[in-house]
DNA sequence: TACTGTACTTTGACATTCTAGGCATCACTC
DNA sequence: GAGTGATGCCTAGAATGTCAAAGTACAGTA
């Protein structure tokens, strides 16, 4: 792993492929470049990370998905997000933000 | 889960209890109650997470272990953070920041 | 023709956390 | 002196999620 990129940990990357996804649409491969710009480079995801994500959040209603062409005429499968996938990332941002504030606290405690 | 305690996320227990531990050595009954009080109690750390927890941090030399006796006289096994746990624990603290930056960049992404 | 980039999927390995128990000792209360 | 709750350690099994690695397919390009 690169100095300069973070790990994944378990359970963020629900959120970062819905906050994505508030951006628009856009198919699995998208959604690895987007990830990757929004976080200017330090996240990498990875394909095999991806797909069984995708599977998962949609199983659970948070994004539905159809097959479409893209720009360039090819075939890829779309993803959009849900109203409760737009619910959801509240959620899970009120989560990352109270987890992120439990750590802080640890952290400056003497 | 209660509305007021985040999840662990897979990666930070090892940071928590090396941080506990920065502060002194302790058994692991009082790590759990140490992390609790150092986030306000919005942190709660399962003791069938934090015994194995415990278990693979020694092996990787980021803690040693010797038994004794508490201030009350009863038997418990205290964990003290090694030099090599010190170095770790920054490691890991590096690695948060950095996956806590990364996740700024994205949530503020438009 | 071969190669590169885009795009989707599956498989298996791996690590970590949690639930749910068990065990023992001690202090306190009824 | 029996029960209860807090202290203290440990294990087994299940669930989860991420990753590495591989395969498939097609379009463009050299």
């Amino acid at each position: 792993m690169s100095q300069t990129k973070a790990d994944l940990l378990q359970g963020t990357l629900d959120m970062l492929v819905l906050k994505a996804l508030g951006l628009g649409s856009l198919h699995g491969y998208g959604i690895i470049q987007r990830i990757g710009q929004m976080s200017e480079g330090m996240l990498t995801v990875e394909q095999g990370s991806l797909y069984p994500a995708l599977y998962r959040i949609e199983q659970r209603g948070w994004i539905s998905s159809k097959w479409g062409t893209n720009e360039t005429g090819r075939k890829a499968k779309f993803y959009t997000l849900t109203r409760a996938g737009r619910r959801q990332l509240a959620v899970e941002e009120a989560s990352w933000d109270m987890l992120a504030l439990a750590i802080a606290k640890v952290r400056q405690a003497t």
